[in-house]
RNA sequence: GGCUGGAUGGCAGAGUGGUCAUGCAGCGGACUGCAAAUCCGUUUACGCCGGUUCGAUUCCGACUCCAGCCUCCA
């Protein structure tokens, strides 16, 4: 099975392979910490935890880090503006942001890194680089000096000039050139630093993946990805330090880029306030819902965001009422694949990911298998397309609860009609009816709709739902 | 202005040089006391103008429009 991935540098699908045979190296740019992640920031997370479990199938050993960024000039704003502790603020949406992407399926990586657990590595490469004459102080601040990295410009694909006529940026006054950024800045006594051969101060942002990639999976890794509004200017920067670190070596073999959300407007970010937050949207949806939208379209795309949600709603549903319609008592999930065997996966399913991750080919060939599943005519073939579904489902991280959970499970509402008592009233319900009273039998179903269950009367008896 | 990437049916969204995406919605049927749900079936498309080709939505060129980046950003 070859996997194809889109490389932002060579703006090209190629053919993955890793460095190091059976071995994969994954660093993934995770959210700066200082409010709550909207679901744009969920893209990439869901993209690359799709990209994981794909590549745990091929590669025995598959090392995956996600950064927190946790020391920032806007968690610093935040903390000022609230009047909290600014480690406090971090500490708080570090793990909002954990709960919120473990609510859309995204399994935890195996190394999580705080920029502020990582000082004297930064320290460390800053030295590095000033000793490799790629970067200077002026001022407090260390500065990397962009005239001295032959490659700058190459993963962004923009020319030196090309960036100076854009340049809405006022220079400060002690760069040596309008392009060099900074990698270390000296901090006033209320704002977090840390001492430093150059005074107390804070990492610049590039600076801080730079350092946690090398001390986590070292100086050359496979996969580094990150939403396309990073390309430039941070992981160019990013690129630059390390490379210039490695003495020419790229640091990174593939650049993976995701497309960004769209909502009214355009894109889905704060500054421009047409946000909606994870959080807000797990108050309405279920998490795989959520996640099923995001997969429905390309990771590479721009993805227009439909708040209603109906249709993944629908389409989601409609592959758990395949597993219901195929019931075996078996009470399995897709979570019962997740060390299955390589040919355990449906391969239609797998062809599609392996092409630059196209998760809406493999929802439609998950689909493809349910209406087989419905159709098929003996208990074998069921069975067989059943467990490919769900198989599917644990590539996909989706159909990962029980189909009885999945349509009767109480939600949020403490409230809600616990199941004994709908499936009292589903009997009288149809005692009524076996006994021609329809009034007293519809009175029923008004009922049990009024508290959100829905029934339905099918060949093999009344089913109920929650909606 | 520069750089990148788009434009597909009512909507979302894949893909392909000639046959089918898929989902949602719509429509028809089955089932039902009725209704809903469910199940089965099904209509509708490739921005505009040229070119290459036996044949282009798919390749090439121009045009129009859109988005992202060039500033913090997933």
């Amino acid at each position: 099975m070859d996997i194809t991935l889109h490389n932002t540098q060579s703006g090209k699908r190629e053919r993955f392979e890793p460095l190091v045979p059976g071995e994969v190296s994954i660093y993934l740019c995770g959210p700066t910490v200082y409010d709550f992640a909207h679901i744009g920031n969920a893209v990439p997370a869901v993209a690359f935890d799709v990209l994981v479990r794909l590549l745990r199938l091929e590669y025995p050993k598959v090392t995956f880090v996600r950064n927190i960024t946790d020391v920032d000039d806007k968690i610093n704003a935040a903390g000022i503006a609230t009047g909290r502790p600014i480690r406090e603020l971090g500490e708080r949406y570090a793990k909002e942001y954990q709960d919120d992407i473990a609510a859309l399926g995204v399994i935890p990586p195996d190394v999580e890194p705080r920029a502020t657990g990582h000082i004297p590595e930064i320290v460390d490469m800053i030295e590095t680089l000033i000793a490799g004459g790629h970067a200077y102080e002026a001022e407090g601040h260390v500065l990397f000096h962009v005239p001295s990295d032959p490659d700058y410009g190459t993963l962004a694909k923009r020319s030196l000039e090309d960036m100076l006529d854009g340049a809405r940026v006022e220079v400060a006054p002690y760069k040596r050139d309008p392009k060099d950024f900074v990698l270390w800045k000296p901090s006033t006594p209320e704002l977090p630093g840390w001492e430093s051969p150059w005074g107390r101060g804070r990492p610049g942002w590039h600076i801080e993946c730079s350092a946690m990639i090398r001390k986590h999976l070292g100086p050359v890794i496979d996969i580094h990805g990150g939403g396309s509004d990073l390309t430039f200017p941070h992981h160019e920067n990013e690129s630059a330090q390390s490379r210039c670190v490695n003495g020419g070596t790229p640091s990174v073999r593939y650049w993976l880029h995701n497309g960004m959300l769209t909502m009214g407007t355009g894109k889905m970010s704060k500054s421009v306030g047409n946000i909606v937050t994870i959080r807000e949207l797990l108050s309405r949806h279920d998490g795989e819902v959520l996640r099923y939208a995001l997969l429905s379209g390309h990771y590479r795309a721009q993805l227009m965001w439909n708040e209603s949600l109906a249709q993944a709603q629908s389409s989601l549903d409609t592959l758990y009422q395949a597993l219901r319609d195929t019931d075996d008592g078996s009470n399995e999930t897709a979570a019962s694949y997740a060390n299955a065997d390589t040919d355990a996966f449906p391969s239609d399913v797998v062809v599609a990911l392996c092409n630059d991750l196209n998760t809406p080919q493999a929802l439609a060939a998950m689909h493809a298998l349910a209406s087989q599943a419905r159709r098929a005519d003996s208990p074998e073939s069921v069975r067989a397309l059943r467990a490919k579904l769900l198989a599917g489902g644990w590539l996909l991280g989706i159909l990962t609860k029980p189909v009885a959970v999945y349509f009767h499970g109480v939600g949020e509402s403490a409230d809600a009609m616990a199941p004994d008592v709908v499936e009292a009233r589903i009997e009288e319900r149809n005692a009524a009816r076996e006994a021609k009273d329809f009034a007293r039998a519809d009175a029923i179903r008004d009922e049990l709709a009024a508290g959100g269950i829905q029934l339905e009367d099918g060949r093999a008896g009344t089913r109920w739902r929650r909606v």
